[in-house]
DNA sequence: GCCGTTTTCGGCCCGACTGTTTTCAGTCG
């Protein structure tokens, strides 16, 4: 597993320095390949092994070959010549906002400029001046962006997303004349990272909506026109925010919710039928089809509305074709929170309150994790009183340490994973003591070592059968929709925790981060229908 | 480089926006 995203990365930078040697079609087709298998639910060695390397989507008879080479040696021979032909700065000024392979390849050619400070420099000296294609306002965007090319390209977890996009949300339903509003893009598809925020609205007075945006506090106008406006926010979020008619909605939020592959999917589905997708309508020839909702849209395609949270093109095209597609797990069919950590100064009136919010929330059993013997004593002492929300005491557990057991065994135990290297698969047997699972699996999923890590944690929890705990991203426990995917196709079972109460959001997401990895409630300890 | 029950060759998503243009190229999503 740990080697999919190294492959990934690996055609990701052929393609972008094919990008900027000019070659016209060669990148699009790395990139492809490349996302396909960052997107893989399997590991990249074993598709080799078999002989199914061509069955991924955009993998083919040169990419296959540069793959197995990757797998067998651990570099790519054309990769290191075209290294070699590019100087290592220049792929950095392909990252500048408004700078693309085209206008990095002019600097490099045309100036000589190699990397970012050389740009910066060459634009002081006036170097820039008189370049065709280049005037005034141009050159002053790019120095601006240089001084915070910082924040471009970074994603950034979901739950952060989360924030500003509710923010926002509320801000335009408030006081701008909207009335549907949604966030689409891969905010709304709960990838674990966000890059940049989409929103849609339909509006009769577009004008004065734009106008409520961008007079949102901290924000910057980078682009406006009579349908989109772009803003940066003070924490350095790209927003767009779209104004479509009422009839377009549903084209426009199934084509900007993506994902890009599963995009091209459908619409080659369309093309098949003689119809066409955009994103204002299916259109028949000259005739419009209906599509103000996302279902209008797939039921053009003879299709059942399909989550966004599985539109990756990873097999849900194909489900829904057969009537296949699975009853994703909902924030409804939680009946347990287990995470729920308590200071020691917690009175029995502040527990009081936490029952009655657990219960009507629809939950039928809470678990409380205090920090110590003796107040995990008291809590049990409580806990029996309470049936409704019947109550547990469990405890958190560094992983590998003894079970506390003080008074009495604690109901349950979240095992953290937490700077804990993973055992070796052959020692596969699970901790002694009460029912468990497995949480914070750690690692930085932006980095090589973080999925490798995940990915051992992974193959030892679905070698001994203990539970793994998913919550709203990898900020907090860092398991993955495709690691989870793997998982529970090999009949993990899965905990989905919110760390908390009450909070809509966390709930919203935790459970987001299980459906994308296809997770149904027959899956879930906490749900409904689990015995 | 990939892909195809209309193609094994000839296509490759496409529209919005910007800045520079006198009709368009580049970037972005």
């Amino acid at each position: 597993m740990s080697e999919n995203l190294e492959v990934a990365r690996a055609l990701r930078e052929i393609a972008d320095l094919l990008d900027l040697l000019g070659e016209r079609f060669k990148p699009a087709a790395y990139q492809r390949a490349s996302r396909s298998i960052e997107s893989l639910t399997e590991d990249i060695a074993e598709v080799a092994k078999r002989d199914q390397l061509r069955a991924v989507p955009g993998v083919g008879e040169a990419i296959e070959e540069k793959v197995r080479e990757f797998l067998r040696t651990g570099s790519i021979d054309y990769l290191v010549k075209l290294r070699a032909e590019v100087p290592p700065g220049v792929l950095e000024l392909v990252h500048i906002p408004g700078v693309g392979p085209k206008t990095a390849r002019r600097f490099w050619t045309d100036l000589g400029v190699q990397n970012p400070a050389e740009l910066r420099a060459a634009i002081d000296a006036g170097r820039l001046v008189g370049m065709t294609g280049f005037g005034p306002v141009k050159i002053a965007k790019i120095h601006a962006a240089l001084d915070q090319a910082t924040m471009a390209g970074l994603r950034r977890p979901l739950l952060e997303a989360a924030r500003v996009a509710e923010r926002i949300v509320s801000a335009l339903r408030e006081r701008a004349p909207v009335d549907q509003v949604e966030v689409a893009g891969s905010f709304r598809r709960r990838r674990e990272t966000v890059g940049d925020l989409d929103i849609l609205v339909t509006s009769a007075e577009p004008e004065k909506v734009f106008d409520v945006f961008e007079s949102l506090e901290g924000a910057t106008v980078a682009l406006r026109g009579p349908t989109k406006e772009t803003i940066r926010t003070s924490e350095g979020w790209q927003v767009d925010l779209r104004v479509v008619a009422a009839e377009s909605f549903g084209a426009a939020l199934q084509y900007f919710t993506g994902s890009k592959d599963h995009n091209v999917a459908t619409r080659s589905l369309a093309r098949d039928r003689g119809l066409k997708i955009n994103e204002y309508a299916v259109m028949r020839g000259e005739e419009r089809l209906p599509s103000a909702t996302e279902a209008d849209i797939y039921r053009s395609l003879d299709l059942p509305w399909i989550p966004p949270e599985i539109r990756e093109a990873q097999g849900e095209i194909e489900a829904a074709r057969s009537g296949r597609l699975p009853a994703l797990l909902e924030p409804s069919d939680l009946l347990g929170e287990f995470h729920l950590h308590v200071a020691p100064s917690v009175d029995d009136a502040a527990l009081a309150q936490l029952a009655g919010a657990a219960h009507r929330a629809g939950l039928r059993s809470i678990g409380l994790v205090p920090e110590s013997d003796a107040e995990a004593a008291r809590l049990g002492a409580w806990a029996v009183k309470r049936t409704s929300p019947r109550v547990l005491v469990g405890r958190e557990v560094k992983f590998g340490d003894p079970v506390p057991n003080s008074l009495a065994l604690p109901a349950f135990v979240v095992w953290s994973a937490a700077g804990v290297e993973p055992p070796r698969p052959e020692r596969a047997a699970r901790p002694h003591g009460p029912t468990g699972w497995l949480g914070h699996l750690g690692g930085d999923p932006e980095t090589a070592a973080g999925p490798r890590r995940i990915a051992a944690w992974v193959d030892w929890a679905t070698a001994t059968k203990m539970p793994l705990e998913v919550t709203s991203g990898p900020g907090y426990d860092g398991l993955d929709s495709v690691s989870l995917r793997r998982f529970t196709e090999a009949n993990g079972r899965v905990v989905v925790s919110e760390l908390g109460l009450g909070t809509e959001r966390t709930r919203a997401l935790a459970v987001g981060t299980a459906r994308r990895a296809w997770v149904t409630k027959a899956s879930v300890l906490n749900a409904a229908g689990w015995p």
